[in-house]
DNA sequence: GCCGGAATTTGACCGATGTCAAGTGCGGAT
DNA sequence: ATCCGCACTTGACATCGGTCAAATTCCGGC
């Protein structure tokens, strides 16, 4: 079983540059002209790997580079004036981070490691250069931010409109598919964040998340035990959650 | 009273050029160098007047042109699968249409004008070009998605948090501080959308948000005549809604 | 293998909000 | 001016999910 949200499979040569990267595909370069990729590649650092529970980037900070994690996962949040956290979404690899920091050049939320995490960073400066330069590149970040919106938007109305159980049945279809873009298992994986960190994600509360997932065992949709989930019937499932 | 959202103010000459523009510092222009708000102006054209009710994008329609409201204004949204509606948000005077059209070049939700609705168009081809070689506009464009981003978060996490009058009380505070930014009154408006257009962008009922304007007009916060409010505590109400 | 704290599950209860159903009033058309 | 339709308001009731509380399981450290 997949005990981690992990870009390299097994026997994967570590990854060097991003035409070699396993994940290249899912990433910035993966609809970009050889030509742009390599010019891409070098603008890019390699983070240092994190461990569990550290920060990526905090909010406030300058935006000094964008982000793209490279193993792991990491929960992206904010708190409220009143102290309330509120989770905005969870990071797999491929994915770029903090996003919104393009609106004032200032992170506006915290992004955090729910495991040992390993990232690219592309400097702000180098980045900017090269959005100059290659119109592929151009392209590529407008559709990240593009899509990024899209899908906040057609989440938050999901949101309001089905009940407790279905978002968190829409919840793990996602999950699952976006794990499958990256060569894991749909069906079998581990969560790396809590069941806290799943409601305050929903708008809901972790008893009530607590009680969705019993309600789908129960109906013989998945197997749960503690973080580990077995999704039995995943087409059908992404079905219960499913609108638009 | 203000009987639409207009750009223009009393005696204002008609707007000929982004430069002269009453609603320049609000648009794109606002924080470009002048020189480049002379070459996207020759970029800009200008739609053709629509009447309330009609389209100003077709979901799943190319996205052939950047569009920003000049006068009136209209919701976003977008219907689920199984034909439920869901409002994105509201665009006002000076704010742009359909950015989410970035993630594919596609329009993924309608746009749909409240009132009468006037707005600019810039063709994505001379658009990207002028991306190409104008720096502030790049910085610009980058900035308007990050923080449209941003907002679809907050939005969404504060949605789960609060309860429907507070939702309520965010969003006439919201509109407010929008509508003063344009010039007008912040405390006294006509609303050019409907209880049920207000509901399914909280994502509540139409009953709910009316028995919260009840509640907010029992408690003093304000008055409501059909879709002409008064904020009678403005300052307050910012509060009682107000989150990070 | 055992222990302790944290995460998760489960249960009981209550309140806010959705649902269904009447009213009421405003605005446009005749 | 009157009528009609639609948007809005108001009420009664059911229900989902939040809250508080307790039991149970999981996991890491010893």
């Amino acid at each position: 079983m997949n005990t981690r949200f992990h870009a390299k499979r097994a026997g994967t040569p570590e990854c060097v540059s991003c035409r070699d990267c396993a994940l290249r595909a899912l990433c910035l370069p993966g609809h970009l002209p050889l030509a742009e990729v390599h010019a891409l590649e070098r603008a890019v650092e390699r983070g240092r790997p994190l461990p569990a529970g550290s920060a990526l980037v905090h909010c406030g900070a300058p935006m000094h580079a964008l982000l793209v994690v490279r193993s792991g996962s990491a929960k992206s949040h904010s708190v409220t004036l009143d102290g309330v956290e509120q989770v905005h979404g969870f990071v797999l690899p491929g994915e770029a981070v903090g996003l919104e920091g393009f609106a004032a050049g200032v992170y506006s939320c915290d992004v955090t490691a729910l495991e040992p995490l390993e990232y690219c960073r592309m400097p702000m400066r180098g980045l900017e250069a090269l959005i100059e330069q290659l119109p592929g590149l151009r392209r590529e970040i407008l559709r990240l931010l593009g899509g990024a919106l899209d899908e906040s938007q057609r989440l938050r109305g999901q949101l309001s409109l089905c009940d407790a159980r279905n978002r968190v049945a829409r919840f793990l279809a996602d999950m699952s598919r976006r794990l499958a873009r990256r060569g894991l298992s749909p069906t079998e994986f581990r969560l790396s964040m809590s069941r806290r960190d799943i409601a305050r994600h929903l708008g809901l509360t972790l008893e009530t998340v607590s009680r969705s997932f019993g309600a789908l065992k129960r109906e013989g949709w998945l197997r749960v035990r503690a973080r580990d989930v077995t999704l039995l019937r995943p087409e059908a499932l992404a079905v219960i959650g499913g609108r638009a």
